[in-house]
RNA sequence: UGCCUCGUGGUGUAACGGUAGCACUAGAGACUCUGAAUCUCUCUGUCUAGGUUCGAAUCCUAGCGAGGCAGCCA
């Protein structure tokens, strides 16, 4: 579960390394700075790699930083559950290369309000008294504000009683006075502050303007001495007013440049903060860490690990190509880490009773069961087997397709470390239900010993009935029904109404003292992860992702 | 509409003027006391048209297509 990647190689990269043989900067320093109004998700696990990543790979270090200059959609409960998460995400790798505390830009306010008064100063900002809609109709037309010459003297007054509270919400702006008419619409004058008479979640009431991002985030990345401030293909507009800000201060070198890379896009997922948040507040899910949602505290839950995602996050590898990744290979990197490291145990998810007839009644063995294939060193455990057993109701069909290999009546088929059986008779309830069946056990048959040589072609799990353990098992599928929700309509249209299936499962006696820490494979099923709400008395399991089924897939076609 | 960016198999990526490679997916087979894993093999690709060059996925031009931006959100 710890096997690191490969240093990765991208654009972005190439850039860093280019920048450090050519000595521009002392340190490098990149950053993380989500906004404190959500829960963070994949696309954020992507980032938070990319930047703790570089951080790693070239001795500098990455801040974290609360970008919270909008006190109407910020909260507290986030920063937190914001610092939960980079930490688990990043400990044990990179945690060695982090900032220090988390940063918050509105630790800055004091300096970005100087800054802001520099710029009046320099006749390079200028105090605006349209209304948002008249801002907005005339930045579309390229038409000048009626008071965009005022005189630094009546900008500094203005800007000041703004500060001081005299004014209502919307009733003004500072503006950064570029270019009206500029193809860029970001430079035709951007509005540096707005008046919000807003309680924020750190500031409480010191302000009541508040900087807006482009402002507060070149600020923040300079004061920071950030070198490469990477951010998302949709800030790419936005990168020649982060440097008409650095130039307008004129702020000494070294300065941090922005560089832009795609988003993470997956199938059968809707990655927005936006989209979460309607499927927790509408209550499709069961909160922002059910573990069908792709947030890191959903897929924390459902089982996946920090190294899962790092390895996912080099796998899709960085461009500016706004691609779409298949869910299919996160799947195959979870599978590949836990197929190495997954302690294997014999759960029955359906159970269906089998009654060995001609097995001695109280009669019970101890049986040999390797812990792990892929590992030699992880032993084996014993496992007791008995004349009454479960196995899955999958693995006995009565009218079977060709070439199912499981058991049918008169057929025969082997239980995983112990004997081949043979199924004699199916006894049904009065609706015609199976409920149980009555096999005769070949005891030459046994595994590891003299006689065990004999062939069957299926191998099926099971569990011994008086040993085994009750435990509920939450079988999670994918939360849409088609490869792209948001692609066209109603994403919640879209949602599987059978992404989450409670079973109680029988599970062998040596999955009692399991640990949340571990991955366990049960076998021929799939990867699990014991959840938060577990407890001894009674254990509640997760379904990390199933094994590749073949047979299943088949069966479909 | 304007501006910006991006186009390599079904998907994600590599090749930095010199043999288009890797991974995922899909298919076929081998092996198998997990229909898993592992191991073979196979299918499928440089958006189009010009140009520069001994040689172009790569450089240039045009076209086509896709995405982003046009909040007093970030």
């Amino acid at each position: 579960m710890t096997a690191e990647t490969p240093t990765p190689s991208d654009f972005i990269r190439d850039i860093v390394a280019e920048d450090v043989r050519a000595g521009k900067y002392e340190q490098i320093r990149t950053r993380f700075p989500p906004e404190p109004n959500g829960y963070l998700h994949i696309g954020h696990a992507k980032s938070i790699c990319l930047n703790f990543g570089i951080a790693r790979e070239f001795g500098g270090i990455c801040n974290i930083r609360m970008d919270d200059t909008n006190p109407t959609k910020e909260e507290a409960e986030y920063v937190e559950s914001i610092m939960t998460d980079v930490r688990w995400l990043i400990d044990g790798w990179a945690d060695k290369h982090v900032g220090g505390a988390p940063f918050y830009a509105s630790d800055y306010f004091e300096r970005f309000h100087e800054c802001a008064l520099d710029l009046v100063r320099a006749g390079k900002a200028y105090v605006d008294d349209m209304t948002p809609e008249e801002t907005d109709a005339y930045r579309r037309q390229g038409k000048v504000s009626a008071y965009r010459d005022r005189s630094v003297e009546e900008n500094l007054d203005l800007f000041a009683r703004m500060k001081g509270g005299e004014f209502s919400d919307g009733a003004r702006t500072l503006r950064a006075k570029i270019d009206m008419n500029a193809a860029n619409v970001w430079m035709r004058d951007p509005v540096l502050y707005r008046i919000r008479h807003a309680l924020h979640h750190r500031t409480g009431d010191k302000w009541c303007i508040y900087p807006m991002y482009d402002w507060a985030h070149t600020l923040s990345d300079y004061i920071e001495g950030i070198t490469h401030s990477i951010c998302t293909l949709e800030f790419e507009v936005h990168r020649p007013l982060y440097d008409w800000i650095l130039d307008a201060l004129e702020l000494p070198e070294p300065r941090p440049h922005q560089y832009e890379f795609a988003r993470l896009n997956l199938t059968y997922s809707v990655i927005s903060k936006r989209k979460l948040i309607q499927l927790v507040n509408e209550k499709l899910v069961n909160g922002w860490d059910d573990p069908r949602m792709v947030t890191i505290s959903g897929l924390r839950r459902r089982g996946v690990t920090p190294s899962a995602l790092r390895t996912f996050a080099y796998n899709i590898g960085i461009t500016k190509y706004p691609s779409m990744t298949d869910m299919a290979l996160l799947e195959h990197t979870m599978r590949d880490e836990f197929n190495r490291a997954a302690t294997r145990r014999l759960v029955v998810l359906r159970p269906i009773k089998v009654v060995l007839t001609n097995y001695p009644e109280g009669r019970t063995e101890e049986l040999e069961a390797i812990n792990n294939p892929e590992n030699p060193n992880s032993g084996t455990r014993k496992i007791p087997f008995g004349r009454e057993l479960y196995i899955e109701r999958d693995d006995f069909m009565e009218t079977p397709p060709p070439k199912f290999f499981r058991l049918r009546p008169g057929g025969e088929v082997r239980l995983k470390y112990a004997y081949i059986i043979k199924c004699d008779e199916v006894v049904k309830d009065v609706a015609g239900n199976v409920i149980e069946l009555r096999c005769t056990v070949d005891l030459d048959s046994k595994s590891g010993g003299p006689t065990a040589g004999r062939k069957v072609k299926g191998t099926i799990h099971w569990v011994s009935a008086a040993h085994a353990i009750d435990a509920e098992v939450r079988l999670y599928d994918r939360l849409f029904t088609v490869p792209e929700p948001d692609a066209a309509g109603d994403f919640k249209s879209f949602i599987n109404s059978n992404s989450l299936e409670v079973v109680t499962a029988k599970s062998e006696p040596a999955l009692a003292d399991a640990c949340p820490e571990k991955r366990y494979q049960f076998e021929r099923l799939g990867y699990f992860a014991l959840d938060p709400d577990s407890r001894p008395e009674k254990q509640i399991w997760n379904r990390t992702v199933t094994l590749r089924d073949t047979w299943a897939k088949a069966q479909k076609t």
